[in-house]
DNA sequence: AATATATATCGACTTTTTCCGATATCCCTA
DNA sequence: TAGGGATATCGGAAAAAGTCGATATATATT
């Protein structure tokens, strides 16, 4: 676990909002037709909430992956982004020990 | 807890090895003369330590305040700094539930 | 009061990050 | 296989962070 490349991560007031929304895809976003929320949320729905554009938020979505708080999954024509909670729970246990 | 303002403090690799070396400053640095570690360690120690400027680590070790990870006490002419493990534990916290 | 030592602050320069528009790639459907 | 929609990547301008040397401030000693 590479702390340092997190905490940058972690250093973006999007980024962190992005975090929040997919806690709870279902209150923050609309109905998804073409897969469930299972599978994470598609990056334009993102985009669209955040009110950056496309390639902003789509580097975001990578920098949030390369630190492995977010996986994603492609089908079809969309990637879905959700969170990766054990990275989270890592964090925690980090940060009370080791830092 | 202003959590991004906490990040960014993090977001660096010095400050996150002042962060360490003050979890022991008895095995980190030389004996103190003039105040016990409990007080916290001076800036000059940390210093030589980091290997930068002085005006440096005085800046880096003023955003750890700021971040509320650290504090600070005045003795004589020395600062020292120690850890503040209350938003340590806090941070922990948030990262479980918060975030 | 003068000097010395420790730390903080200031101004400048360099590097990194933020965020954009344009373009490329991937996948779907006609 | 051509066109369209979704996402990723590239190149760049502007803002922020990193880092330094010089200077200011605070305290201690003589």
């Amino acid at each position: 676990m590479k702390q340092l490349e997190i905490f940058k991560a972690l250093s973006n007031k999007t980024r962190l909002e992005i975090l929040l929304w997919l806690k709870d895809p279902a209150t923050s976003f609309p109905e998804q037709v073409h897969a469930g929320f299972e599978v994470g949320v598609c990056v334009g729905e993102i985009q669209k909430k955040a009110g950056l554009t496309q390639s902003t938020v789509s580097e975001y979505l990578s920098i949030l992956q390369r630190a492995g708080l977010v996986s994603s999954t492609r089908v079809g024509q969309w990637t879905y982004y959700k969170r990766n909670e054990e990275t989270f729970i890592e964090l925690s246990k980090i940060i009370e020990s080791d830092i």
